[in-house]
RNA sequence: GGGUCCGUGGUCUAGGGGUUAUGACGUCGCUCUUACAAAGCGAAGAUCGCAGGUUCAAUUCCUGCCGGACCCA
């Protein structure tokens, strides 16, 4: 029996303090995890996200934070189409990052101190820095599985890392060589191509006068005087009419050297730019990535201008022991003196340095571990076909980063708080001993665990297992290298879906059901899993790989410290809580300090922003103020039409309708639409257009033309329209959850003592409510609601207020059966 | 220098060869109608960046230019 009473729900709107009590309340109490575990051995479809291990630093990015709050509406939504989801929570905590953090914190650099120590003052230093992080994911309201946590530098996860380093070196597939590599003299470590950024600054461009053999002066442009000592070759273009004459003469470097010839001959090739300085151009072992490609293409052999410590060799003469800057000052200066340099001219430059120092880097030759990639392009680029893109056209940053690729990548690194590379040398260093699946080993402290196996370096051939054989080993040397952070990382895909460790699990679970991430990682975490995969298994390593843009600033720029226009992601989503109001200093576009200000704000409305606002792909503009007057006032709306439907009581049986009135079997069309469109689109994993649906269903048709209509039918006890506003607010909430978890979790609770996060199956109309007839009822809409919206402008141009009668108005015949709900809403008298 | 993407009312945004171009915010006006003024209803507001081309027809396709973002050399 339905009755007219108090509302269930006693708050008087939705606010953020009450967010609060609900998440406090939701994260506490032991249904938490009964909730959002993973059960591999279940019969639903396995849907497994690889979700982005965050690197814990301190403040999390507000754009990495909204990216995050979708990866849990793509879980939420795929539990609610019935699937068992696993939604991992991973820290990733290897690298260069928390190194530099302990380096400035202590005042002291990592080589200062005894390795151990330095290990473990970095695992205390990351783990408060990961608590505060998975504070600020259960307050955006992922729902991970925080109990099975894993951390990329636990002794679990580093000994699947060193496994798939050992299956990919007896493979082949990981070599050792010497070759030139990308190296951070400052760090003291090789870095990888996708490490390089590229930075404006000033530097003096220096036309140097070199002598020939013959005594004719040619005069050459470069930034770096300092190089001349590594010179191998003076090239010009062939092309070049002004410069035929030079070809095949020797040239007198204008820089005395030690332990090489001092002469080098002018040569011709294509790459010399004909109007860069004076069109004539030094070659050095190794200035740049293209000096490197000149040596090799013309065989010559490169001279070690620096060292590992950046600093100039023995080859530089008189610049020997200087540190690479000040050997550019000093070079400039005897070059000065000797009446060499024509002039010097300031001049922007870009200059490649390390992403994690920021500082300019070398290319030094070194003994380093690689990953062969430039072999298997064509066929991970094959691979890569087979998986789906969202959006599609996210693609072409994986591809076009492939079709860069020329060099393999180098994995090794010469720093500490890494994954070790598991490997020891024998005594006469023909043999190597690697450990055993599942073990995880640090050569640099300790021997090969039982169960290791000894290879011949260069065959890899297996020679025996290490206990049988250590008499011939000799003394052991532990390997002091360590992985790549992306060594590690790229293996989230097979961590996660159970490789080495559910192997069942994995049988069905791989390819890992979806990659979601920023595009700015496309050319380093997904291209290396891509590649990894394809080594191991040769597969593709996702299902789908969704691809989203960056957060940037309310004008469009990316967030950064040096602009002065980043937002922290907690200042936001504590917007409006106990009373507190946000507020953002901001450097605007025109340079100039803007504030903006919000009231309230809130995870479950930072998280509806997000879904409405911005297709999947796109760079998205974080404005607070635009948070809130955008998107606050729905979850307003929503609230109050279930703050409405709460003072009825539900009926028994919300599956059997009872006999319906017409206005109730055209809203249960329209609402039949809306759930096909929003199921349509969290099947193909399309957030906005699943919250563009619910938005605008909730928020305009059904309350402003269906409830107006049958208010006065629900306020008379009226079967039909109890039953319809019941059943399609329950499943609204349902089809909603995944965007705003907690805000459904309440209402559904109060209203139907069945939280709408744990429907594991997506809400449907029964066939009983006459569906049909809900094509030729959807067909009546447009004239219903324009009719609707006439009346209201008659009444509005004649001064009368809504509940006014007012009299001449007729009723269009299509909207005949309709007569009744229509008289009582608009109050029509005859 | 190259590549990719983008340019739609004041702001943000949807769409896409063919009536009157989607929605939101803001603005203005009215309304406290038994869920909702932290709201509702209504109204005004766009030569769809510029210039060419293809077409019976272009905001949509093509070319060039201008502007922005990101990536790469």
């Amino acid at each position: 029996m339905t009755k007219v009473g108090e509302p269930k729900i006693s708050d008087k709107r939705w606010s953020v303090d009450l967010e609060k009590r609900i998440q406090a309340d939701h994260f506490s109490n032991g249904e938490y995890s009964e909730r959002y575990k993973f059960d591999p051995s279940s019969d639903r479809e396995i849907f497994i996200i690889d979700t982005p291990p965050p690197y814990p630093s301190g403040t999390w990015h507000i754009g990495a934070v909204a990216q995050y709050s979708m990866i849990d509406v793509i879980a939420r939504s795929q539990r609610l189409l019935g699937k068992e989801v696993r939604f991992p929570w991973g820290v990733d905590r290897n690298g260069i990052n928390i190194e530099f953090t302990v380096e400035k914190k202590t005042g002291r650099k990592m080589r200062t101190y005894d390795r151990a120590e330095f290990l473990d003052l970095c695992s205390e230093t990351i783990e408060s820095y990961t608590q505060a992080m998975r504070q600020t994911a259960k307050r955006v309201g992922l729902s991970c599985d925080y109990e099975n946590e894993y951390l990329t530098d636990s002794p679990d996860y580093r000994a699947v890392s060193q496994s798939i380093f050992v299956d990919l070196f007896r493979s082949g597939d990981i070599i050792e060589d010497l070759r030139p590599n990308i190296y951070d003299p400052v760090e003291g470590t090789t870095i990888a191509d996708a490490e390089v950024q590229r930075i404006q600054r000033m530097a003096n461009l220096c036309d140097v006068v070199w002598t020939t053999q013959d005594g004719t002066d040619v005069v050459i442009t470069t930034t770096r005087p300092e190089m001349i000592c590594a010179c191998g070759v003076v090239v010009v273009h062939p092309d070049d009419g002004r410069y035929k004459h030079l070809i095949g003469k020797n040239v007198k470097l204008p820089l005395p050297v030690r332990e090489r010839d001092s002469f080098v001959e002018i040569r011709t090739h294509p790459s010399v730019k004909m109007d860069f300085g004076s069109g004539i151009l030094m070659v050095c072992s190794y200035g740049d990535q293209n000096d490197v490609s000149i040596f090799r293409e013309l065989g010559l052999s490169p001279f070690a201008a620096i060292d590992l410590d950046g600093r100039m060799t023995s080859v530089s003469g008189p610049l020997s022991g200087l540190s690479v800057v000040d050997a550019r000052i000093e070079a400039t200066r005897i070059l000065q003196d000797e009446g060499r340099i024509k002039s010097i001219e300031q001049r922007e430059q870009e200059i490649p340095v390390s992403e994690r120092g920021g500082n300019p880097i070398e290319i030094i030759l070194l003994k380093e571990w690689y990953v062969r990639q430039t072999t298997v392009l064509d066929r991970l680029s094959e691979l890569s076909k087979q998986c789906r893109f969202i959006p599609e056209r996210n693609r072409q940053y994986l591809h076009d980063w492939m079709d860069g690729i020329s060099i393999d990548w180098p994995i090794s690194r010469r720093r500490w708080y890494h994954t070790e590379v598991p490997i020891w040398y024998s005594a006469d260093r023909s043999m190597v001993v690697v450990p055993p699946k599942g073990s995880y080993v640090q050569p640099w402290r300790e021997s090969p665990p039982p169960g290791s196996v000894v290879l011949e370096r260069d065959s890899k051939k297996e020679l025996g297992d290490f206990e049988s054989m250590r008499e011939q080993l000799g003394n052991l040397v532990g390997e002091e290298k360590v992985f790549d952070t992306w060594m590690d990382s790229s293996n989230s895909n097979l961590y996660v879906s159970g490789y080495l460790n559910e192997p069942e699990l994995f049988e069905k679970a791989f390819p890992t059901s979806i990659r979601p991430q920023g595009k700015e990682i496309v050319r380093t975490w997904l291209y290396y899993t891509m590649l990894k995969s394809a080594l191991l298994l040769d597969k593709p390593g996702f299902q789908n790989i969704w691809v989203d843009g960056l957060g940037m600033d309310p004008w469009g720029r990316k967030m950064s410290k040096s602009l002065g226009n980043g937002i922290d992601a907690d200042s936001v989503l504590e917007c409006g809580a106990g009373g507190r109001t946000g507020s953002w200093k901001i450097r605007g576009a025109d340079g100039k300090q803007v504030t903006l200000k919000a009231n309230k704000i809130g995870s479950e409305c930072f998280r509806l922003w997000k879904a409405c606002d911005a297709q999947v792909g796109d760079d998205f503009h974080i404005n607070p103020e635009e948070i809130e007057t955008k998107y606050y006032g729905v979850l307003t709306k929503i609230f109050n039409v279930a703050r409405f439907a709460s003072q009825f009581d539900s009926p028994n049986d919300l599956e059997v309708p009872p006999v319906l009135s017409p206005e109730d079997v055209w809203i249960l069309a329209e609402f039949d639409q809306t759930l096909t469109t929003v199921h349509n689109a969290w099947s193909d994993i399309d957030i906005y257009n699943a919250a563009q649906s619910i938005k605008s269903f909730a928020t305009g048709i059904f309350p402003s033309h269906w409830l107006e209509m049958s208010k006065s039918r629900i306020y008379e006890g009226d079967a039909s329209a109890t039953w319809t506003l019941h059943r399609i607010v329950r499943d609204l909430l349902s089809a909603f959850t995944p965007i705003c978890p907690f805000f459904t979790h309440y209402l559904s609770t109060t209203l139907y003592s069945e939280s709408s996060v744990d429907i594991r199956e997506f809400p449907c109309i029964p066939n009983s409510c006459g569906v049909d007839e809900f094509d030729r009822y959807r067909g009546l809409t447009a004239e219903l609601t324009a009719f609707n919206s006439d009346v209201w402008k008659a009444k509005k141009d004649s001064g009368l207020s809504l509940k006014a009668p007012i009299e001449g108005i007729s009723i269009p015949d299509k909207l005949r059966l309709f007569e009744h709900a229509l008289y009582g809403m608009h109050n029509l008298v005859q």
